[in-house]
DNA sequence: TTCCCGATTTACT
DNA sequence: GTAAATCGGGAAA
């Protein structure tokens, strides 16, 4: 079952971070299905958090997106390289967002070492925001795309396996003075599939 | 139009 | 541990 619209339209995106751990993110591209349960997210809490692309109320076409209503993915080009997807949360106005930094697949392996120029499966497979996205086959033609749609979507796991959940600060926004320290990055307990435990 | 730099990854030393 | 890869967004001019 897909996460109702619901799921994303509420106003705390630090709750919506957390509770998106242990949740299944799927695509389906170039004709294959593949998926992985969220195993680290980041919350981007909008117009007051320095570190957010929306601090400010900085109204652009890139940001825009994330001013749209919850549910809907914010997918951005960074280094020049590598492909970030994003959940857009709260109501319409409210632009804020959690990264997805990190997951363990679950479907679809064989397609995701492909994309990835692996061999075997292995952390390094999507350990990582930009290797998730390349994992996944998001490009930036995923920005934008409903997360109720038929190319990408987030259900809740069949069987839900217990997990403690670890906040620690946010990786690689050093820019954003006194809100580097926020506790808004979360992962899932010894799951090995982290960024940067 | 110019300039600076980034919500990263990977390959080296 | 350090550095290169690589390009578009956003602010300033």
């Amino acid at each position: 079952m897909k996460l109702d619209k619901d799921f994303y339209l509420r106003e705390d995106v630090v709750l919506v971070a957390r509770e998106l751990l242990g949740k299944v993110l799927y695509t389906f591209q170039d004709g294959a299905l593949s998926a992985g349960i969220i195993t680290e997210t980041e919350a981007y809490n909008g117009i007051e958090d320095k570190a957010s692309h929306a601090y400010g109320n900085r109204r652009t076409q890139r940001t825009e997106v994330m001013y749209a209503a919850g549910g809907i993915a914010y997918v951005y080009f960074c280094y020049g390289l590598h492909h970030l997807v994003n959940v857009v949360t709260g109501r319409e106005g409210n632009p804020q967002a959690v990264l997805v930094r990190a997951m363990k697949p679950v479907l679809g392996i064989d397609v995701m070492l492909i994309r990835r120029k692996m061999q075997r499966n292995s952390p390094l497979l999507s350990n990582g925001p930009g290797k998730l996205s390349q994992a996944l086959g998001i490009t930036g033609n995923f920005n934008g795309l409903s997360l109720l749609g038929q190319q990408i979507w987030i259900e809740a796991p069949l069987v839900n396996k217990p997990f403690e959940i670890v906040t620690r600060t946010r990786i690689g926004i050093d820019y954003a003075e006194e809100h580097v320290y926020l506790p808004y990055r979360f992962y899932i307990k010894d799951e090995k599939y982290i960024s940067k435990p």
